[in-house]
DNA sequence: AGACGATACATGCATGTGCATCTAATGCAA
DNA sequence: TTGCATTAGATGCACATGCATGTATCGTCT
């Protein structure tokens, strides 16, 4: 490999990092001010919104990018603050179903707009 | 804007968010594995080592798109690793600079071709 | 010179994160 | 059926992170 060639692969990888760091910590902030939740949080929402409300925790570990265990306690903060519900899952009791509650629902429908809006901002005119 | 206008926003989006999620989770294992460094620690060594090596510590926070304060640590943990050393900013007192040792420049050698490696297999045929 | 807001960095604190491990349930094999 | 490796999820622990704030220095204005 030339070196301009791996020149050219770090100046795309910083510029993937620095994308990333520009839509999260946006999404972040603009998310936390109007809605009280974080980008892991609303990924979460619209994941069991778009699922049939019914959702192994497993499958928000692949939506989040999260470890396993950070999943399981990013549902525990959320059925804390009451937006999700753990329920036992009857085909598998190893596993459980994490659902939507109205108010996790609620806020979903409130925060999309306020998502969209970020990633037209930031993502504008580099598809 | 369209709704499908907006689902490839949210696209486009997700695969930012895989993507980044990828590379960063490869690089991290393969310089911990080999080199016992983190993504950070590596950006951190590759700016002091490209910046006639003196750098304020505001230079790289800029680097890493970490905060201040993250940045701060981080120097910390380096320091104490002995990979860099702080020393007093003559020109302007209230900063720092950081500087590689020994130690660190050659960390940061030895780790760039597992760092390139890893970009090169992850960025492959995607630019 | 003296006062005051801005800047550079450090740090206390609460919280998020991953790793390793634990428990319980499953599936497969003997 | 019993035994054992595997899988789903929870949790103890160490550590990284960000926010708010503290300290020192700088620059400017009077």
């Amino acid at each position: 490999m030339t070196d301009v060639a791996e020149q050219s692969l770090v100046a795309e990888w910083h510029a993937l990092l620095a994308r990333h760091a520009a839509v999260s910590g946006a999404l972040e902030c603009r998310l936390q001010d109007e809605h009280g939740i974080g980008v892991n949080e609303f990924e979460t929402l619209e994941r069991l919104a778009t699922c049939d409300r019914k959702c192994r925790a497993a499958d928000l570990t692949d939506a989040t990018h999260l470890t396993q265990s950070t999943t399981s306690r990013l549902i525990s903060r959320m059925e804390r603050d009451g937006l999700v519900e753990r329920s036992m899952c009857d085909i598998d009791r190893r596993g459980i179903f994490v659902m939507l509650t109205a108010a996790g629902r609620r806020l979903y429908e409130e925060a999309k707009p306020t998502h969209r809006a970020v990633l037209r901002e930031q993502l504008a005119g580099e598809g």
